[in-house]
RNA sequence: GGCGUGGUAGCUCAGUUGGUGAGAGCGCCGGAUUCAUAACCCGGAGGUCGGCGGUUCAAGUCCGCCCCACGCUACCA
């Protein structure tokens, strides 16, 4: 049994994520975690929210609640959203937590002990009425350039100029608007990355088998300009964690946090050990620990394009610099953007449409089956509602949705509510189960692969297949002349719902629950062999019929979302 | 500016290391059917594969230049 280690990138913490942001890591992940879980695989699936940084505290002063209520209150809004979309995480866990704190100061400690951070005294902008560091892109003023007046410290919306806040003419708080800032020294803790540029460089260069997205996006940081630049792990903000080395202080650096960038990915193994201390899991040593039992396990990262810098260098360079044993990633999938007709989705714009307000809309599984089967792996991929309607309306609702639907029905006004008796397969029916063999083979080659728009299509195919036969063999006209091989015709159909159910389950979860439960039949394992698959519900055995699994996008609903998403959400 | 990713049928996209007349889904047209959520099934039309030039017996696939779209550019995360 193969051991799966999968983590999705972790959400930001400030609101509710847009379904940009589900597509591009959390539900593809899922998607796996699931297929490999059906495959009779050992997974734990990771996943938590980023706490720390600016924007979580600006969101909280926003809110009027304190930072840590806030982070409390927003984890839980995420927590039931990810349940209500049917991600299956493992555990959902919280870059604040203690165990994080812990071992990010370990991390510090020992890259300290290996020489690999240094002290940086630096200038930065300070803003003196809202009593703190600015960020770059929160220092507003004049572009110098173009002359465009809402310019940000780090380049201008208008001109695309790059800038430094320095160039900014007038330039002010960005939070406040107050012009009451200045220059202050403040002194930070660099990583030393550059000088684990070759092992990085050698580790990038063995991954052949990556994405070109993955693999481009980390060279271009290794080899641009003067390659590799050491990068700044601390921030002198209130809400985050402490820089200590170890358990130990850190002298001079008594009021700072570490970077969220350095506490993030450092989550992906203290959420473990949150799942350990909840008591829902057990070591979670032999899934990290190469020296504690990791080395059978295979890790997958998810994760948007954006991210893919971090991953790549700044947490590989952690942990190779740690000189630890730890288990690094063997696979990182990173996605390209959904847009939102016509433009990106924006959670400060509030433009698209956000997990929330997608669930009082439509079902999970309507919005997990169009996202991932048009999801953005090759390039940037667009959302439109038309599309939607279309994908709802023609995959789920009329090839699988009206196949369950009118093999159903027709069992029932002909032989009852139960699997008709008589007959057996005969070359028509084996030729149904090898074309299945052959469909099954592709889907699972893409699953494995993780092609992921290959295998919607591929589980399109199949669910195409239950139509194609009732087409063919008509067990309505059969059915006048041979009951008995009308009775066959109708037992290999229904014999496909439930291998449908456990084939699709990746894909539509909560659908294919109720499949099953129509069929009354118990999750079956992943088909080994479908001629004994398809004979697994018996003659005899009673099932239920049941209204449509999918109703369909109208298009008056179509047109008036359409409308109501087209002004952005209010903002919260 | 630099770097990256794309530009293939009306739309959304597949097209392994260059090799039989370029594919899928949707849409459209036609046919068949009536078990079913006016669904399903079969067939068809439609493309000088962004442009120009080059390598080759052979290029959507390799090389060069150009055009267009999008993204990243290290203190947002």
């Amino acid at each position: 049994m193969a051991r799966h280690l999968i983590t999705s990138a972790i959400p930001y913490i400030n609101g509710i994520k847009h379904l940009g942001n589900l597509i591009g890591s959390q539900l593809p992940a899922d998607l796996y975690a699931r297929y490999q879980r059906a495959r009779g695989n050992e997974v734990l699936f990771l996943c938590a929210t980023d706490e720390h940084g600016t924007p979580a505290e600006l969101a909280a002063l926003a809110a009027n609640v304190p930072v840590v209520e806030y982070c409390r209150e927003m984890h839980k809004v995420q927590s039931e959203l990810a349940d209500a979309f049917g991600l299956s995480f493992d555990f959902f866990g919280r870059s604040s937590s203690p165990q994080n704190h812990k071992l990010t100061q370990h991390f510090a400690g020992r890259l300290h002990a290996a020489g690999l951070i240094y002290e940086v005294t630096e200038s930065q902008i300070y803003s003196v009425t809202d009593n703190r560091f600015l960020p770059d892109r929160y220092i507003a003023g004049i572009c110098p350039a173009c002359g465009y007046e809402r310019a940000r410290g780090d380049q201008c919306e208008n001109c695309t100029k790059q800038l430094n806040p320095t160039d900014l003419i007038n330039p002010r708080s960005a939070i406040s608007g107050s012009t009451d800032i200045a220059m202050r020294e403040t002194k930070h803790l660099y990583l030393r990355q550059s000088a684990l540029k070759e092992q990085l460089d050698q580790w990038i260069d063995e991954q052949t088998d990556w994405p070109i997205l993955t693999t481009s996006i980390a060279k271009k940081w290794l080899h641009d300009g003067n390659g590799l630049q050491d990068r700044g792990i601390t921030r002198d903000l209130d809400w985050g964690i402490p820089v200590k080395r170890g358990a130990k202080a850190w002298p001079g650096m008594e009021d700072k946090v570490f970077y969220v960038w350095f506490d993030a990915p450092i989550e992906y193994i203290a959420c473990a050990q949150e799942w350990v201390d909840s008591g829902e899991g057990e070591n979670w040593k032999r899934w990290w620990r190469l020296d504690e039992g990791a080395d059978d396990v295979r890790y997958t990262q998810f994760m948007g394009k954006d991210n893919v810098p971090f991953h790549t260098l700044s947490f590989p360079a952690t942990l190779i610099g740690s000189g630890e044993p730890w288990k690094r990633v063997d696979y990182i999938k990173s996605f390209n953007y959904l847009n939102y007709d016509g433009g990106q989705f924006s959670t400060s714009e509030g433009r698209g449409v956000f997990m929330d307000q997608a669930l009082a809309l439509l079902p999970a599984d309507n919005w997990r089956w169009w996202l991932l089967s048009n999801c953005p792996e090759n390039s940037d991929s667009e959302f439109t509602w038309e599309s939607f309607q279309t994908g709802v309306n023609k995959d789920l609702a009329d090839v699988l949705g009206n196949f369950v639907s009118r093999i159903t029905k027709f069992c029932q006004s002909k032989f009852g509510n139960k699997i008709p008796d008589g007959g057996s397969y005969g070359p028509v029916e084996n030729e149904v189960i090898s074309e299945l063999a052959l469909r099954l083979a592709n889907y699972e080659a893409a699953m494995e692969g993780l092609e992921i728009r290959k295998s919607a299509q591929e589980l399109r195919a199949i669910w195409a297949v239950g139509n194609e036969y009732l087409q063919k063999v008509a067990p309505w006209v059969t059915i006048r002349d041979n009951p008995t091989q009308a009775a066959v015709q109708v037992r290999l159909a229904l014999n496909l719902i439930p291998l449908y159910a456990i084939l699709s389950e990746p894909f539509i979860p909560n659908a294919s629950k109720m499949l099953l439960s129509a069929m009354k039949a118990p999750t079956p394992t992943w088909p080994i062999d479908l001629d004994t698959a398809l004979k697994a519900l018996k003659p005899g055995h009673v099932f239920e019929v049941n209204g449509p699994l999918f109703s369909k996008i109208s298009d008056e609903q179509r047109d008036l979302w359409q409308e109501q998403f087209a002004g952005g959400r209010e903002s919260t």
